[in-house]
DNA sequence: ATGTGATGTAACTATTGACATTACATTCAA
DNA sequence: TTGAATGTAATGTCAATAGTTACATCACAT
């Protein structure tokens, strides 16, 4: 299974307000048009960022910003508010290895470390990565279309 | 979403060859036993196994075998093999983003580079783990119980 | 104070993939 | 040719994703 498009959701929306909160009101309905997704979904994702405390939603008037500086900001920030993956694991363990099988006993002692290798790996990566490098790329992007 | 547990499953299969080649038979059977899961399902990864030559399986008489030296099967071979992420992308991507939206129409010029950085990263750490590096620590923690 | 436009959520649905299970045709060695 | 095993189709259950409708709540502007 793939992570959840939660993810490129959430950063697409940051892109959004980046890029439009001087000219628009960053609202669901705004965002629901530019991802082409429900608007129930995007308030979903923003319930969930608010929660993780990086953005600011205005209830009674509406519309959407980012609570904190844009350097502070990673896609692993992004990545966790969002729980693409249950329980913070990245692999899906199966559920009962047979306790009496010299195997199936250790099979967790075996392979749990590297697992979490596999994942830290991946998780630095996404960390290395903030909003403002999303900011500057959207600009060149936009810039020269 | 999780990564399948295929994958788990497949290393504990390779795991089980290791340890019981030479006192057993390895069976779907078996190794149903030792994951306490369908050996249909064990049949289906082994024939995945099978497609991407890591495995040989004996029609009729029954029983699996490496179809490789260990150290030249990692992770990702088997992470491949079976398949766990649609079209090879970890992360799934909103189907449709606005074309007419500035940031919709760009948003793959902005993300799809990082997200393939990310998935590198994670790809590169699954390389860098061998059956033989499997097998010794299954020796190992079976060793000292 | 009230109307307006927005958010926050609950409820229901459809779709998809994971995994389990039954059934059976096929294979191959003893 | 018999028996143990594989290969695979068909079916079912379950959970997560994502869409959709509906509506209570909120806060500002008039």
């Amino acid at each position: 299974m793939q992570i959840s498009s939660r993810f490129t959701l959430a950063v697409h929306i940051f892109a959004c307000i980046d890029t439009f909160q001087d000219a628009y009101k960053v609202t669901s309905e705004f965002l629901a048009g530019s991802t082409n997704v429900n608007p129930v979904i995007i308030r979903k994702i923003l319930s969930q960022l608010k929660a993780a405390g990086l953005v600011a939603v205005a209830r009674g008037t509406g519309g959407v910003s980012v609570a904190k500086p844009l350097e502070e900001i990673t896609l692993l920030d992004i990545y966790r508010a969002v729980a693409c993956v249950e329980h913070g694991t990245l692999f899906h363990f199966h559920e009962n290895p047979n306790e009496q099988c010299p195997v199936g006993r250790n099979i967790h002692r075996i392979l749990d470390d590297k697992l979490l290798q596999v994942q830290n790996a991946m998780e630095k990566e996404l960390a290395s990565i903030t909003l403002e490098d999303i900011k500057r790329d959207t600009e060149n992007c936009i810039g020269e279309p």
